[in-house]
DNA sequence: CGAGTTTATGATAGCGCTATCATTCAACAG
DNA sequence: CTGTTGAATGATAGCGCTATCATAAACTCG
């Protein structure tokens, strides 16, 4: 590791360090260090000197020295379950679009929708001592909780309203979802309603928006929501196959609530390709109003949700607390809204907003 | 920055450093750090030791101590133009199934189809000091050349061919995809052909495959394409717009090659709205073939590219060059397919796979 | 005009880990 | 029984940077 200490002026393929700019400019290592970072503590003539021989010599500061000397190395870690799924890149654009300006650093992982997963991912992470962390979901195991809690890293979890928050808290509640939309659909008079989810056993949101369905449902004097499940990838085929399972065992279905806008436009293709009509015969109401939702014809009825919103609200807690700043409530409730569009019967018009988080 | 020097067996806040665990175990530093990184290089006795009082501690290794010490952070930078493109997801997945796994964090970054952008990126992630880069692209900004020269850090170019690759290179010609769509095109005797791209003037892998289509059309002695595009970002809603914006310039036009399958599902879309019939009145060819192409009816024709095997691929080479084992291609073509369905009229089949890599 | 204050710079000591070399000791050949 | 080897462990010296304190020079003001 050690190089020869008998290079004086010889390059070789040494990295250019702090050591090397300070010497060119004839300074000390620390006026160097200033100069980059803290520039309005270096004369204008030094400042400049310097930031000549950092160009000329193509130095790019260690970030890794750099963090170890200053206990930060400007990292925030995010953990969602997978990037396959649309709902986590607009979320990923809000946080990529205000935590690099600031000079910090993403470190991404997945958990695969798996508290295990998300365990080895936090503990690989917090070995890279972050600044603060980002994890979607406000289910962890006891480990990843022990962890978190050791390590105090700043924190926020998203997608989903935590009772307690570990730390802090941006998302909206998932049941108040799906009780929305089975007050929506029993407005509508439908009367046999299902549930198509996926992966259901791992998709604690998922279940979440379920337990309100249900629960809506029941309160109406309702039957029960047929639930219809099965371990794959979210995808738009993924949908035309759980319609098939749906129908085979209940062909008399009304309507059904998709996990998300994929599914549904699989199953509305599905439903085209059988000659079912949308929404004549078959219902379909989608689940976070992507892109997909408003271009198929007829368009899915959907839950919309700020995803893009939640990131950029998530990297600014964040950030005002690695300031120091007051953070005003820890816990915020971005709310959500049913768009209603041509996959469902048209009756009343309904749009819901929850409540501004409570602290 | 410096703890007071007194605390012999208090714990208060300060992390767990490896000193605490050697301390405990009874051991030095250096084996605990064995222990961790080359377990069998120490006695069973004492690495079951270790391993419990690291257990009872929840110590976690500093990976930014480790990697200042060692040269070597275990990461991977990885820069693509934009997450909010389908086809870069599947592309990931292929490196999170693969780095991960032999320890090693992927850092990643966007460049916003910007050159400058990428630079800025890249002169960020050089600080890492990582060991390993995966570029989206091959055309980078003499500065980043310069960057990645100085550094000598492994590196893999994908999703494009390089004449010659910086380092290494996964990915296939857009050239010859625009020219396959060409000649597929002309098969069915298609005249009057558009191209629709998006933000067109970054885009230059979509510009390259303009110009192997425009190529191909002038040798066959057809008329060069009209060229639509517009500076939004890509998505289901602006191949509606972008298809709009074509008919009214040239309401005769037959069919379009569209720069990728969600530009192609809106456009269908929009046909359907305004009583267009897909393939007869208009046809339309995508590229990726991603989910949606597939599941839309009629079903989009489009062009196959292996994008998760070129995350694996680029993945693999990166590992079989930092563990030193030899490369045997440092430029692989992993080829592409045109994939026919309804939007194009039916005529002759055509499968195309380019030729796998050149050294 | 001298004591006090501010501003600019440098010397030094780590941050927590690992590479390297030194040391110890058991095993074993001759 | 000595010399040699190899395996297991530890002491030490950095990795490249920044926090901190010391110092020097340049101001302030009664």
């Amino acid at each position: 590791m050690t190089k020869s200490s008998t290079d004086q002026s010889t390059f070789q393929n040494r990295r250019v360090t702090i050591t090397d700019v300070a010497r060119l400019a004839g300074v000390g290592t620390m006026t160097v260090s200033r100069a980059l970072n803290r520039p309005e503590l270096v004369s204008e003539t030094l400042r400049n000197k310097i930031l000549e021989v950092v160009e000329s010599l193509g130095y790019i500061p260690n970030r890794v020295a750099g963090g170890l000397a200053s206990g930060t190395a400007k990292a925030i870690c995010v953990i969602v379950p997978t990037l396959n799924h649309p709902v986590y890149v607009p979320f990923l654009e809000g946080l990529y679009s205000v935590l690099p300006n600031e000079g910090y650093q993403i470190l991404l992982g997945t958990s695969d929708y798996q508290l295990e997963g998300e365990e080895r991912v936090v503990s690989t992470f917090l070995g890279w001592q972050p600044d603060g962390m980002i994890l979607a979901g406000v289910d962890h195991s006891p480990r990843t909780m022990q962890m978190l809690a050791q390590a105090r890293t700043p924190l926020v979890e998203i997608m989903d309203l935590a009772r307690t928050p570990i730390d802090m808290n941006v998302g909206f509640s998932h049941e108040k979802v799906g009780a929305a939309v089975g007050e929506f659909l029993i407005e509508r008079k439908y009367k046999r309603i299902a549930y198509v989810g996926n992966r259901l056993e791992r998709d604690l949101r998922g279940r979440r928006r379920l337990k309100g369905f249900a629960q809506s449902l029941k309160r109406a004097g309702l039957a029960q929501p047929v639930v219809i499940d099965r371990d794959m990838p979210s995808s738009i085929h993924a949908g035309g196959m759980l319609l098939a399972d749906l129908l085979e065992q209940h062909p008399k279905m009304q309507v059904a609530f998709f996990t998300n806008d994929d599914l549904a436009a699989g199953a509305l293709f599905e439903c085209q390709r059988r000659g079912i009509r949308v929404p004549e015969d078959f219902a379909i109401v989608g689940f976070n109003d992507q892109d997909i939702a408003a271009q198929v014809n007829p368009g899915l009825t959907s839950v919309s949700t700020p995803r893009l919103e939640m990131g950029r609200r998530a990297a600014e807690m964040l950030l005002a607390r690695l300031r120091n700043q007051p953070i005003k409530r820890a816990r915020v409730d971005v709310g959500f809204s049913i768009v209603e569009r041509g996959s469902t019967l048209k009756q009343v018009r309904i749009k819901q907003r929850s409540a501004k988080g409570k602290p």
